[in-house]
RNA sequence: GGCCCAGUAGUUCAGUUGGUUAGAACGCCAGCCUGUCACGCUGGAGGUCGACGGUUCGAGCCCGUUCUGGGUCGCCA
């Protein structure tokens, strides 16, 4: 045999008929209809072909190979006596000739069966993910995340962009996520850390005359995991231009995504340019989300100053904020999981009542507004029929509250959302800095390195004690789709004054800055263009493309939820020798 | 680190008020079956009920601890 195969197991047809082919590939299924008549299928990365076995040595012969061993199969193409219309090549199928084991499989018993992987055990598909990905369904979003990476890469290129690697081993960076160290050999006691973003290197890619840079760039973050957010590491479309504002950046951005997402996408429809753009602010107060699915059509309305006189204790000096769903027809039961699930989701208490049909106020916390029936009417617009949820708190807690329970209602009550359609926005103008929760005082509210609206002078009006820094904005922007944060993206603030005047707000000064980015800082010195970027996430594209709803289905060898890889068995232990060329001694392991 | 859920055959699951020998489907093994395609039919093998401890005459079931897995909050500039 000079060659493994002359076809892929997805290609012959019925012209083909009467040719003599070579296929191998995994040996899907035997069906042994009687002593001399077996059908086996096999499949490889293009599809499944019939074998057919007439004889009673080709039987006996099949009955030997275990299930998933790859064989090679040369043989005649012929057309079938009972067709199946369900299979490409369901028209054909192979006499044998002969029939060579390539790879035997030992295990008669696998962990799980390949064509139904999915429902198995996460735990031993990720162990034997080899196998898993034998499953064309798991294996065919593996292959969409290809064929999305190359059409974005396509594009970014088209739109003059160029693709440039930055380091993988780098410095720890002070702000942020958890690093993921690597010692040092040459340097004891020294670390290299690995990139949480390479927020830094595409900066000086721009201080050093880049005019556009892109990269599918891997980043390490070793923050605990969630359903859509891998532990470890992930993938961004990492991207920066230089002498560019916030609307060249959403530009490229709605040039790039819309046709892929309506070729590559599970629906077929997405937001055409411009896509929406939303203050921070409004989107709070109407959807009580900084990625809010504009495909659900509830918004937030306030009703502090009704709830306030009604006499409940939790709605007492608090901010209430209300969702209406009208003609609402959903059970008790229903209701008692929405407000279960937002509660499990956001800490806080939610409340509800109903007007029902006969224009009575039932249910809930209905009681306390017996007096205020016009007043909340009128407040909330009420029609009969219509379902209030209601949740309290400082403004803040209170729009964040009632915005999980706006996503809750919208994902379960049929028909409200058109899930059919990828629905973009921008959430724009984040403020640039708010009060910590835990220290009391001014901090960034986001990065640090946004330009502020305004630049130096509006910085120089707040030291001048004319502005609230409360009220200042950056230009810092996140993509949204669908109630998915994609990305974040920022004008860059490129300016050293600037950068020392913003952190001086926070009580630090140009020794921090140098301190904890001394590259750019410095670079910055020496002249910067003015540039701005973003950096989608490629896993959670994928997420979106696919609809699946965990991170792991997207990725070819994904590590479980506590960072454990299964599979190879990492993070494991090293040798002695290791450790001490190293300079690292353990200690203080429980 | 907190909270919630799950763990029973190779796999997915059922298992009543705590009560005889823990069941089903798929897979596996054997036999039958000449056009199957989730082939069909008959039979068979296969179990530390995650682990440890407790309550009880008796625990898959109740209690405690723990491990593993998933979700979520914290965290993720």
């Amino acid at each position: 045999m000079t060659q493994s195969r002359t076809h892929t197991c997805g290609e012959l047809r019925l012209p083909d008929a009467g040719k003599t082919v070579t296929i191998a590939g995994f040996l899907e299924n035997t069906r042994e209809v009687s002593a001399s008549l077996t059908f086996a299928v096999v499949r490889d990365f293009y599809g499944t072909t019939q074998v057919v076995a007439d004889t009673e040595e080709w039987v006996s012969l099949f009955r030997e190979i275990v299930r998933e061993s790859t064989v090679q199969i040369t043989g005649t193409v012929r057309e079938r006596s009972s067709k199946n219309p369900e299979m490409p090549t369901g028209e054909i199928e192979i006499v044998p000739e002969s029939v060579v084991v390539l790879g035997r499989n030992r295990h008669a018993e696998l962990p799980f069966q390949i064509n139904h992987s999915r429902e198995a055990d996460e735990a031993a598909r990720l162990r034997y993910r080899y196998l898993d990905l034998r499953n064309p369904e798991v294996k065919g979003n593996i292959i969409l995340r290809a064929r999305v990476v190359s059409a974005l890469r396509r594009a970014m290129e088209a739109e003059g962009f160029l693709e440039i690697n930055t380091p993988i081993l780098t410095a720890s960076s002070p702000e942020g996520a958890r690093d993921y160290l690597v010692p040092a050999r040459n340097h004891p006691g020294h670390f290299y850390a690995l990139p949480q973003a390479p927020q830094q290197f595409k900066q000086l890619l721009m201080t050093a005359g880049f005019d556009k840079y892109f990269q599918i760039a891997p980043c390490f973050r070793d923050e605990d995991a969630r359903a859509d957010r891998s532990p470890g590491e992930f993938y961004q479309l990492d991207m920066e231009m230089a002498f560019a504002t916030q609307d060249d950046v959403f530009a490229v951005i709605e040039a790039v995504f819309p046709p892929i997402f309506s070729e590559f996408g599970t629906y077929s429809t997405a937001s055409s340019a411009p896509f929406a753009r939303i203050p921070f602010a409004e989107a709070m107060e109407k959807y009580g989300s900084d990625k809010p699915d504009l495909r659900n059509p509830l918004t937030l309305r306030d009703f502090t100053e009704v709830a306030g006189k009604c006499g409940f204790e939790p709605f007492r000096d608090k901010a209430v904020k209300a969702v209406v769903v009208p003609n609402f027809t959903q059970t008790r039961k229903f209701i008692d999981k929405i407000v279960a699930d937002a509660e499990v989701q956001t800490g806080e208490k939610t409340f509800w009542f109903r007007l029902d049909e006969g224009g009575s106020l039932v249910g809930g916390v209905s009681k306390f507004f017996a007096d205020l029936k016009d007043e909340a009417i009128a407040a909330l617009d009420l029609k009969p029929g219509c379902f209030v949820g209601l949740a309290a708190g400082k403004e803040l807690t209170a729009l964040r509250t009632a915005g999980v329970l706006r996503k809750l209602l919208g994902e379960r009550l049929e028909g409200l959302i058109d899930r059919e359609k990828y629905e973009f926005c921008w959430i724009v103008d984040f403020p640039m800095y708010e009060i910590g929760e835990e220290s009391g005082k001014l901090e960034f509210c986001h990065n640090p390195f946004s330009m502020p609206k305004g630049g130096l002078e509006t910085l120089l009006r707040v030291e001048r004690g004319e502005l609230d820094p409360l009220t200042i904005t950056a230009d810092q922007y996140d993509l949204v789709c669908n109630g998915v944060e994609l990305s974040s993206g920022a004008v860059r603030n490129h300016d050293p004054d600037t950068m020392v005047k913003a952190f001086e707000l926070v009580g630090l000064g140009e020794a921090e800055v140098k301190a904890k980015f001394p590259a750019m800082y410095s670079a910055f010195t020496y002249g910067a263009p003015p540039h701005a970027g973003i950096a989608p996430g490629v896993d959670r594209m994928v997420m979106l493309l696919t609809g699946e709803e965990s991170i792991r289905e997207v990725i070819a060898f994904p590590m479980n939820k506590n960072a454990k890889d299964l599979m190879m068995d990492a993070p494991g232990e090293v040798s002695p020798r290791q450790l001490e060329e190293l300079h690292i001694s353990i200690t203080d392991i429980e």
